[in-house]
DNA sequence: CCTTAGTGTAACTATTTTGGTTACATCGGC
DNA sequence: GCCGATGTAACCAAAATAGTTACACTAAGG
């Protein structure tokens, strides 16, 4: 299927971001966290962004900047990351509209629509089990 | 998000081949199906032929050539069309592996895979609610 | 002030996935 | 053998995803 990696790659973050506040840091920089994913610092920036607008994390600009996050681990699921980051539906309708004519053509599409409904709220409930602490523990656990 | 429409289609198709088989006919074929798709009877072929492998259609060649199923709509979930026609896993993990030096960069593959395998499975059991005879029915109500 | 480290974001490129198209060998009833 | 279809490879186009470069902007600290 698609798979992309946006949600992997911002749980990582904000999962590293979490673990460096504890040991006491206040900021962290995309570069570092770039280099733990091992991406490039603008990848990062850009999820940063959009985690930023979701109320998860938070920046500061000049000298002494970098990322924060705005709530504990503990109160970020990762339904709430996937929200932020995916804008799309894991399953698309027709790319071209089928034709209308066709009994079949004309009704599958709500049809479909309907179960695809069903099938992302069982994934948003599966994804708002598992915290930012769930995750970060299963990471302590593994080292 | 990825957004492929290939269960939509492959549910389109099969759900076609049924109908016409209840209206008297023996076998669909491609060119016919495509044009209630709106797409090339190719792309029709390709997705049969990974459902015929599956179990859920098969085809006739030579004169009179065509498509029919290979079990009842009401035997056939989505279930079944999304594993024969899907590969890959809906999330990705790192494109490139993470820097394995990092608490975080080491542990948080393992962690997030098993979240997804948790997550499929909710996607599975929720396709596996509906038959293509619910589809169906669902189509013939709108008309 | 002015230096400086890092954010914010646009623009461009590369890679991968997905879907559409052409082409043609093959099959099998008539 | 003819003919209408499948089976499949090969190629192309479009879109999604990720990586990269570039640079304006911000704000603490000297």
């Amino acid at each position: 299927m698609s798979a992309n990696s946006r949600l992997t790659i911002a749980a990582h973050a904000l999962t590293w971001i979490g673990l460096y506040q504890r040991r006491g840091h206040e900021v962290a920089t995309s570069e570092q966290i770039a280099t733990s994913v091992n991406t490039n610092p603008v990848v990062i920036r850009r999820l940063l962004a959009k985690l930023s607008k979701a109320g998860l994390a938070d920046s500061r600009r000049g000298a002494g900047a970098g990322w924060m996050l705005a709530r504990d681990l503990a109160a970020i699921t990762l339904l709430d990351v996937y929200q932020a980051i995916e804008p799309g539906p894991v399953f698309a309708l027709h790319r071209a509209t089928p034709d209308p004519e066709c009994i079949v053509g004309h009704g599958i599409g709500p049809a479909m629509a309907a179960v695809y409904d069903d099938v992302e709220a069982a994934l948003r409930r599966e994804l708002a089990k598992t915290t930012l602490e769930d995750v970060l523990r299963d990471v302590l656990k593994a080292a």
